[in-house]
DNA sequence: TTGTAACTCCGGGATTTCCCCGAAGGTGAC
DNA sequence: GTCACCTTCGGGGAAATCCCGGAGTTACAA
């Protein structure tokens, strides 16, 4: 359950997430097959390895995946531990969302998604919103078929087929909420 | 952090969080204040009355509102104890999401939105992933025209004027994930 | 039995929108 | 200068949309 939201939250940033586990046996594993650019560890985990012996664990096998860990307790030897373990964030349960974005974002600096120009990031919002071609040429004080360039060119970029892809993106991208 | 997923994780599932709280009074606060049709509440708490306490301190003060208890421990004596302080449902942390919105269903028998036919529904979500008219008509044998006259009456009962809004209508009553 | 209403299916025809092709001017980098 | 990119645009064909209209089925009520 917490997981599915945490993932909800991350594909909402635009973070696609590969793999869940439930214990850290099964993340260990997980982590070696799927080799993630980065790794989201609760340091409290049912059994089996904790997330700092599963951080320690995945340093000694030579693992330089990020990882992030996730506490629900704010003691400063546990973020040490955390951290000398391997862990290149400690993030509380109880902090905003901003800093675990922060820290997922500080350690992940090379990733990057599409780049999107303004005309076309403007466009896409429009498009995205269910708006015509010929209603954003109205808006935006050019033709339509310069819009429907742009849009082409999204598709282009983002690797989609049609405007429900494109509204998807935009979600998932947290351009706004689908209710 | 935790907070911000599950209103996610809820709105993905087409419900509206209208407040939140980090701690037992702010929720008593809030609950008064908002008159929500539904409370989930967290057993755990920092600091102040705990979850048992504020479901309590609401029965006690003739709040009928459904109250949906999570817990991060498995124990019988929690779950009973949530029940009788006057809680309608009691899930775990680590239990699948489909739990607590099973959780949130039963404990919510009245709200409903715009009834669709069989036929609708299918088509509603061939449109929402994208498929064009024609596309949707090949897969189901059924010609273009018909294809046009059940969004014609999607648009018509969901009150959409187009595409995008299907889409984000489908999301939003978990027909699929934006990502 | 006889409406009658809802669902599902389909067509014609006019209109609008979308989509794929190419292309041209502007800007900035090398 | 050349090259890449952004932004702008048009032609032409495909598709979708928006008006109508009807027909067969089921189900339920008068």
């Amino acid at each position: 359950m917490v997981r599915t939201g945490l993932k909800l939250l991350l594909q909402s940033r635009g973070y696609g997430v590969v793999g869940e586990a439930s214990n850290g046996e099964a993340a260990l594993a997980l982590v070696a097959e799927l080799q993630p650019d980065l790794l989201l560890l609760d340091l409290a985990m049912p059994g089996g390895p904790d997330g700092l012996q599963v951080t320690a664990q995945l340093r000694q096998r030579g693992f330089a995946t990020p990882i992030v860990v996730i506490s629900m307790y704010d003691e400063e030897a546990l973020r040490q531990a955390a951290i000398k373990a391997g862990a290149n964030a400690f993030v509380l349960k109880q902090a905003p969302e901003t800093d675990l974005l922060d820290a997922i974002a500080r350690s992940l600096p090379t990733l990057s998604s599409p780049i999107l120009t303004a005309r076309e990031s403007e466009i896409l919002r429009w498009l995205a919103e269910g708006y015509g071609n010929k209603d954003i040429a109205g808006r935006l004080n050019i033709s339509v078929k310069t819009v429907e360039t742009h849009r082409a060119h999204l598709f282009l970029k983002l690797g989609l087929q049609n405007r429900a892809d494109l509204v998807r993106y935009a979600i998932s991208q947290g351009f706004f909420q689908p209710g």
